[in-house]
DNA sequence: GTGAAAGCGCTAACAA
DNA sequence: TTGTTAGCGCTTTCAC
């Protein structure tokens, strides 16, 4: 009776007739095992289909091979991406990957906390979780925050306030426009934030001042086109609008022209991130190109890397901020003709 | 020295002057406590600042607390959204939520096997894995097909057979439309073939056949963007255009009137998902709603359902075939002035 | 080269 | 009510 379950060490040490500390070295592929005795417990092994339980391996190593990432949520392609780049480095290590929606929670602080318990090391995209967790947290596993800056904590982003101000600098200078304004909320989340204060610098750098107050609205493209249909009926349209991300820019580009105001022709508009849709609009949507899925695989890199060899992990990471590159990217929306 | 990593059972129970047993009776508030000696331990609880090793909790109950999820990838809204029905489940049970991406890889068996190790359950997207191997994956836990069929497995689908069947319909009978066609790979995943099949289906309703061989792309925008430049390349375009997908219908609106090829003017064109820019889009896309986000939580609803209580999993999990209802959702893309 | 035994952090059956 | 002890499945000294 090898008993019910999935077998065990002592199931196969027992068939193969050794201790199960010789079991463990032919799993390990260590090599102080007589080729013979290495055989026949591989024969044993394969008999019995065994595989060794990551629950037991991993209260041994105590290491989950996991790692967490957080987030506000899956919506929008934004998110998806991050989590893609974290995926593909994680995959490629053996390390799966927990996500956890925040979605703005109350007891988000708990849902982290609880996450940590089961991951070696966090994800965190700037904004969801109070930082004073995450620095108390990072005391014990590694912690990289995407997006978001800190004095405590590793990060990666990309710098969204020169990336907004050289989009808003085009907008400026190559078309002439000086009534501009802002559509996102610039609070809470410190993507939006820096994206609307170099948005503000670049108004600034031009002896401008904003058009009207920021729209402030949630992010995703429904919320465009509520902006949309509020800006049309204020009347009078800014030169140009400078939206928080791609998302929001889609939801006027849909709805203003229904209502008979033309993109670029009587308001240009940009955008923030250059999704993968942002190429496909009409008109062609001028934005600021972000490499998020390489924000994610970075991130991951950083927060997987103490982790790699058996070594101890060797927390706290160091603090550190890693700055990816933005880039321009001018299509139709702002008025050029490409 | 209570040693210098995270106290243990042990540390509290010195600490409290107490057995391991106590303790442990104290964190799982079991009643069979002196009101004292639960108070004195909780003290030392709190003193030393213990949380039970969700590893060692783990390994004493053989559950891991956490559920699997296998999908192609996070490209493109209907992933988002399933994983979001299957988290907002599984954090409410306080489970844990593992993605795993295929990206068709074909090393995605190995992935899903090792995932398998590391979850109590798992909700597999259709087409993603081979069926062999989730049938004997769920000899030992639950298994959950999403949108996908099996005589072995439980599934959760929505009948896209039926749905794309209609909405084809719609063009037919209201719109007149004689001359249509595919867009979309009719192969592989079971969804876009029931779809495919369900377009088919309502042409013999009505004695029509194809207006040529369905297009074979990829299931992103850009695809039904290039779909677009070859249906304008051979001049003739069909009365509408059936897509697998709400995404390859943006790539096409998206396109053609830049070719002068006017929508629903000179095609009409319909998707499949009403994800949330299918309302948005201009002209509006008609479409199959399909409730992707309750998919995903009622696949994760059954595949926990055995873990729910201490229990024993009691698998495998009677095949069982759930389906969820579609809704054709009219507007302007097909013709209908809405 | 191999095995016995302790230990990773917890629960649970059994005694007391 | 409380403690002792034996697991859960694995690794890893330390002897032999």
């Amino acid at each position: 009776m090898a008993s019910s379950g999935r077998p065990t060490v002592r199931d196969i040490a027992r068939h193969a007739g050794v201790s199960v500390a010789t079991v463990s070295r032919v799993t390990r592929d260590d090599p102080k095992v007589a080729p013979a005795t290495r055989e026949r417990v591989q024969q044993s092994i394969d008999a019995l289909g065994y595989t060794p339980s990551a629950l037991g391996l991993s209260l041994a190593y105590q290491r989950h091979h996991t790692l967490g990432i957080v987030l506000p949520g899956l919506g929008g392609p934004y998110f998806a991406e991050l989590v893609q780049g974290v995926e593909s480095v994680a995959v490629a290590a053996g390390i799966a990957v927990n996500v956890l929606g925040t979605h703005f929670r109350p007891d988000a602080a708990q849902a982290v906390t609880q996450l940590a318990q089961r991951t070696d090391a966090l994800v965190v995209q700037g904004g969801t979780v109070d930082q004073a967790l995450l620095a108390e947290i990072a005391q014990s596993m590694p912690v990289v925050l995407v997006a978001g800056t800190s004095d405590h904590l590793a990060t990666v982003r990309t710098d969204g306030h020169a990336g907004s101000r050289e989009v808003t600098s085009h907008l400026v200078e190559v078309h002439g426009h000086r009534r501009l304004r802002f559509l996102g909320a610039p609070d809470g989340s410190p993507d939006p934030t820096a994206r609307y204060h170099g948005f503000r610098a670049a108004l600034e750098d031009h002896g401008l001042t904003e058009a009207g107050a920021p729209l402030r609205f949630g992010f995703e493209a429904k919320y465009g086109a509520i902006a949309a249909r509020e800006l049309d009926a204020e009347g009078d349209l800014p030169d140009a609008l400078v939206c928080a991300n791609d998302e929001l820019a889609f939801g006027v580009l849909a709805t203003l022209p229904g209502l008979g105001r033309s993109i670029p022709g009587e308001m240009a508009i940009v955008g923030f991130d250059d999704n993968s849709l942002a190429g496909l609009a009409s008109p062609t949507l001028t934005t600021v190109h972000q490499p998020t899925f390489e924000l994610g695989a970075t991130a991951a890199r950083i927060a997987l890397e103490p982790t790699r060899d058996g070594a101890a992990p060797a927390v706290p990471l160091p603090p550190d901020d890693r700055v990816l590159e933005t880039r321009t990217v001018i299509r139709e929306s702002c008025g050029c003709a490409v």
